[in-house]
DNA sequence: ACCCAAAATGAACAAATGTTCACCCTCGAA
DNA sequence: TTCGAGGGTGAACATTTGTTCATTTTGGGT
């Protein structure tokens, strides 16, 4: 077992034509007087003693390794981590957005259906969105809205601004997120057009979602015309800690039942779980239990936040692995 | 053609994901939404930018880039060199040896041709031949012997001997190298067996060679009995500066014509140089012209020598490039 | 000498990687 | 707006690399 100097020697010599001066395993077989096979493994075998050292510098002033981090403990696809000048709410969103808006225009090309849900946060990614002509994409809207008030932030607008961004189609959905009735849903979920919209939200080849949190400013919590205070209290008993497209889910990202879900119209969290790319984004203050239980539960499969959720993501001593 | 930090950020995480995670460059495409050929030219660029460092650490004591230089150098499938303890004649011999039945054992599979000159380094190396079974192997004499006395170093007991440790075949040349006149040579020739074994080693698969030089114990001097003092001052006056088995070339390893070639019994030079592999080993003192001479004109391909021998090869300021 | 177990080998196959080329953007100028 | 140059893109192809497995070789024990 143990390795002869004259060995390394060879080793060297036959790792230095290949890694420096380029040559084929093929060609050195064969100036060598080996096979092409014995090279092969004699490379193998220098990369494994150390006589080939291979580095990847890290870039400065970047998280890469937080997101390797990130990607391994949760099996993501990816994870973004960036580093917000200030960590006032505002700031944080916009540098999400941005990033948001690089990781999805990375992974886009031009012909795939985009399904996506609304909130600050994706208000945030569309603004930054460059402009694109790319009839052949459709961008499908994931949730009702919430309304005529904040139809800018909670409504159809951003897949619509977001398809225009991206000279795209769009498909939205003309109905409140929330009734008043399983009823209501129902009649609505008859229509033709809601249907199929969501029908094809649901073989969509990307998502973007937010992720949404308990925080005070939270979508679900303030739509109290529909939801009365006992409903959320319940769901809160019944352990929600989040929503994605108004569907909340639990500490590990499981479905929460509620008679709530009935009067939704949205995507169900199995149905987004199925979509192969899911971005999730979400940071800043009061998003870290959210963000936890997506990421336990499989929920996205790729996460944009901020360096210090990342962070803190990390410090949990041993999270379930997740399912995907 | 700036790049900007994000760029890096991006061949980072990949370049880390194909050479420390040891992902595919098909899983990475999948998992970063991008198609496997940008990722494979993302990796180049990578490369390109330092991002990715790939260092060959030179094992310790020994003289791998000295060997490179002389392989650029002088187009050379390959340079060995050793490093004697002591550079006493008998020394230096004794680990060329060593050395050369290394690199000849190396590229040998047990099935070729391997035709061999003689000498006091040949003899050495093939002292260092460990102990083969190799009943497809043929070894063939290249030259003609130099008479009774001498008959262990410079006749046909090298190649037996060779064979012998090899387990291999042996084809042998019963004739002197050197005889009285033309016509006593072409009536050697005539011999079907001097001749079929000439024929065999010129299409011998390796050729070990040692390279002859005008020091005072220069075999081809020594042959007094058959080159008087003028023919070797001719042979001098010509440019000689060295041999392989007992061809004569000048400063340019190109053959010297001389009358003395036609009493010759051994391969000529232009087949010599026509046979795949040439090892050549010589060393130590006195033997540097002729090794210069040999690569530069492409006579061996493959060149065994010491360390001093070799750096004095490399100071040459500009040597002609070898042919082959 | 002979035999055997373990290691090494390379041919054939499978996978991964690199390259080419036709096409499609994008952007800037008319 | 149209046009065209220049750069980027990926499908298809070519090359290179890795792996498997039947066979050979080696080294050590009789």
């Amino acid at each position: 077992m143990s390795t002869h100097t004259s060995d390394k020697h060879l080793l060297y010599k036959i790792a230095k034509a290949y890694y420096q001066d380029e040559l084929t395993q093929h060609d050195i077989a064969r100036r060598f007087g080996l096979s092409r096979v014995k090279v092969s493994r004699l490379l193998e075998q220098a990369r494994q003693e150390g006589i080939v050292k291979i580095t990847v510098v890290p870039p400065p002033g970047t998280f890469a390794d937080l997101e390797r981090q990130l990607e391994a403990r949760f099996g993501l696809l990816e994870a973004v981590v960036v580093a917000p000048a200030r960590y006032d709410r505002a700031n944080v969103v916009r540098e999400l957005g941005q990033a948001a808006a690089d990781c999805l225009m990375r992974c886009l090309k031009g012909r795939e259906i985009l399904t996506m849900s609304w909130g600050t946060t994706l208000r945030a990614t569309v603004d930054a969105l460059p402009s694109r002509n790319w009839p052949h994409m459709t961008v499908v809207q994931m949730a009702g809205g919430l309304g005529r008030p904040e139809a800018e932030v909670y409504g159809s607008d951003l897949t619509r601004r977001a398809a225009q961004a991206l000279g795209a189609r769009s498909r939205m959905i003309p109905a409140p997120g929330i009734v008043a009735s399983k009823l209501a849903r129902d009649a609505l979920l008859a229509d033709t057009h809601i249907a199929e919209t969501l029908a094809m939200a649901a073989r969509a080849d990307v998502a973007l979602v937010g992720l949404g949190a308990l925080t005070p400013d939270s979508v679900v919590l303030q739509v109290s015309s529909l939801l009365t205070e006992e409903q959320i209290n319940e769901l809160k008993a019944l352990g929600m800690v989040g929503d994605i497209a108004l569907r909340c889910y639990d500490a590990y990202g499981r479905p929460i039942r509620h008679e709530v879900n009935e009067r939704i119209i949205a995507l169900e969290l199995e149905q987004i779980k199925r979509i192969p790319r899911v971005i999730g984004v979400a940071g800043g203050t009061g998003k870290y239990e959210s963000i936890r239980a997506a990421l336990r539960g499989g929920l996205i499969n790729v996460l944009v936040t901020d360096d210090r959720t990342a962070a803190r993501l990390l410090s949990e001593p041993n999270s379930h692995r997740t399912e995907r």
